[in-house]
DNA sequence: CGTCTTATTGATTCAGATCAACGACGGTGG
DNA sequence: CCACCGTCGTTGATCTGAATCAATAAGACG
């Protein structure tokens, strides 16, 4: 298997990602630290659970998401993770991974040792600035997430994960109404706090009220703002 | 109203609070970039939603919880910070509070304004570090909530949330035992996720079951062992 | 073509929400 | 110092949304 060298300077998702904040020359020294992106086939494993903390982790392509096993068996999905995402950042103060990656499909990931950090951060103090924003979005992320999981109904649970996702999606140049759900009905409700078969019925509801229509892992928002309305609804 | 004038040097609370980590150069320098202490009263607002981010801000005395209005009018509590808890991360990338924070009773805040932040990181590198490990502590604490409210019993709920608090308590050196909640048990039940009748009925089903002894707001853990394998159930 | 995984749909159950009433403080003012 | 009022917490009765159990359907893939 052949690694194609991408240079962060030529890579499509430069925009999105670290590089964004970052000057020509600052672009340089980060390539030099950047592991080139490595492949990851559907179901692998990126990190376990307490794996030591060693680096911050870019999808370039695929997607990834991320659980804690409980001690009781189950796992709780934490969060997908989109091309030009960062993630892996919770494990920065402990030193050990608090979840799992695993990819959904197969997955380009791009590697940033946290090791070299230290340096970096004084060598590029612009990119730890670019880090704490980073991380100042994934708390704000969680934020949403909690408020969700708080009190909402299925419904707005379900409606508010479409929104989340249509609206990253737009953001990479996708389609905002045509989505492809990388992730099972079962991650959903995983990760809404929902059983399979609820997210199942209530998309069902959603196409009946023509809110959507679902084919399989392939979504079209037919009604993005009655959506949007349901999303904090109970 | 007199202020008192601490230094960060002396403050009793720096081995919890950013100085942590600094050498005694660099908390120097940042006792010249820290607003003296400010009190707010009971129910008083240090700030509302979408304000705009000026500060990062660390408790003193007393306890601030955050919390996200919803378009439909009730509340989401995102957090609870005690004394040496720095908080208000979440707005840095947006510019503006995606929360509010209010006073749980006469509290009080240092203030870190941000606006100089930029420099700072430069002049103290040490510094954006720390700041950098506050953030990936409270994405762990976020993904740790988010397991939580995403599929756990009532009573693991509260279990948790009771475990969790006393952690924090034995860090302050308080009793990890002992323990007096500021908050009242609809806030509890706001950031859990439950009624408030709920988390009463729980509360007094611990009771009976002599894992816990509670009077008002006073909670006495008498069995921490059964309490945290409670953590983890359903 | 058969097997395995994933999704849908139906029937039943149950944990927790909601509605409602009451009790216990704590603060305030007479 | 006590009586009143308002807030907060507890307890009971009922209802309901989503979980669970169970069966079937639809792809995906070798």
């Amino acid at each position: 298997m052949q690694q194609i060298q991408v240079a962060c300077q030529n890579c499509a998702l430069a925009r999105l990602c670290l590089p964004v904040a970052l000057g020509s020359e600052d672009l340089v020294k980060l390539d030099g630290l950047i592991k080139q992106p490595r492949a990851i086939d559907r179901n692998e494993h990126l990190f376990h659970m307490n794996d030591p903390f060693e680096s911050l982790y870019i999808v370039r392509s695929g997607c990834i998401k991320t659980y804690t096993p409980s001690p009781s068996g189950e796992e709780q999905v934490t969060g997908f993770y989109l091309p030009g995402e960062l993630f892996g950042l919770s494990g920065i103060n402990s030193g050990k991974q608090p979840t799992a990656a695993q990819a959904l499909e197969r997955t380009n990931i791009c590697e940033l040792p946290f090791s070299k950090m230290d340096d970096v951060t004084q060598q590029i103090p612009a990119l730890s600035q670019q880090i704490i924003k980073v991380m100042s979005d994934e708390l704000m992320h969680d934020q949403e997430l909690l408020g969700l999981l708080g009190k909402k109904s299925a419904e707005a649970r379900i409606a508010a994960f479409l929104t989340n996702l249509a609206k990253r999606c737009s953001k990479r140049h996708l389609s905002a109404t045509e989505i492809t759900l990388n992730m099972s009905r079962s991650d959903i409700g995983n990760y809404l706090g929902l059983a399979e078969e609820t997210v199942s019925r209530t998309f069902t509801r959603f196409v009946n009220e023509e809110i959507l229509s679902v084919q399989r892992r392939e979504v079209s928002i037919l009604d993005p703002e009655r959506l949007q309305k349901m999303t904090c609804s109970s």
